[in-house]
DNA sequence: TATTGGATCGCC
DNA sequence: GCGATCCAATAG
């Protein structure tokens, strides 16, 4: 069953954690792509330094600002979008980063999508994932309660999760340390970064 | 208006 | 380990 408001309307780490194992679908035009989210990061607020929004309200960021359940979906290094779920109160900006993704549906869309054959690195980082999905930040602010894009619970809960510091935030202070990133210890689809 | 640096990736 | 590559935030 889908996901509804309730579920991203909660502390920010919860619903991190909560996440992997569920299934991230987009219903496309071209076929249904869907898959399950091995790995994601936590970014708490206004306070938290690696957390784009601890620099106030932007028109970039603006999203995280608003009512949970929305995909924050922004643009980095030039080169690459990452996808992020809005969580937590309206006006307390804060979201998950989904890190990885193992394919499940509409492979053969995302090899096309990403140029690539090897499964297992199709989705393996926030890059990719937008890359195999074909999300950019024309699809920032979507609602994830409606039918386009939306994640599933399909009953699978991860057998253990390994927690770490986040990846990329050493510019962050005493928050690049934080222990906000969270994986399924074994799955073979998450980055490589996180090894 | 100009400058600077970034929640990465893939190949060297 | 490094270059690619460009948007957006900040300063002036």
């Amino acid at each position: 069953m889908k996901l509804l408001r309730d579920f991203y309307d909660r502390d920010t780490i919860i619903v991190a954690k909560e996440l992997l194992g569920k299934y991230f679908v987009k219903e496309a035009k071209s076929g249904r792509l869907a898959g399950k989210i091995v790995e994601v990061e936590a970014y708490c607020g206004p306070n938290d330094l690696a957390c784009h929004a601890s620099k106030g309200k932007t028109k970039r960021n603006e999203v995280m600002f608003g009512p949970p359940g929305y995909a924050y979906i922004y643009f980095t290094y030039g080169l690459f979008h990452m996808l992020n779920f809005v969580t937590e109160k309206e006006g307390y900006p804060a979201a998950v980063l989904i890190r990885a993704l193992e394919p499940k549906e509409g492979l053969a869309i995302m090899k096309k999508n990403r140029n690539l054959g090897d499964i297992k690195n199709l989705c393996s980082g926030p890059g990719k994932i937008t890359q195999a999905f074909k999300l950019t930040r024309a699809q920032n602010g979507l609602d994830l309660t409606e039918d386009f894009l939306f994640v599933e619970d399909r009953g699978e809960k991860p057998r253990e999760i390994v927690t770490t510091p986040r990846i990329g935030v050493d510019y962050a202070k005493g928050y690049k340390d934080k222990p906000w990133r969270f994986y399924i210890k074994g799955n073979q689809f998450v980055s490589r970064r996180s090894l």
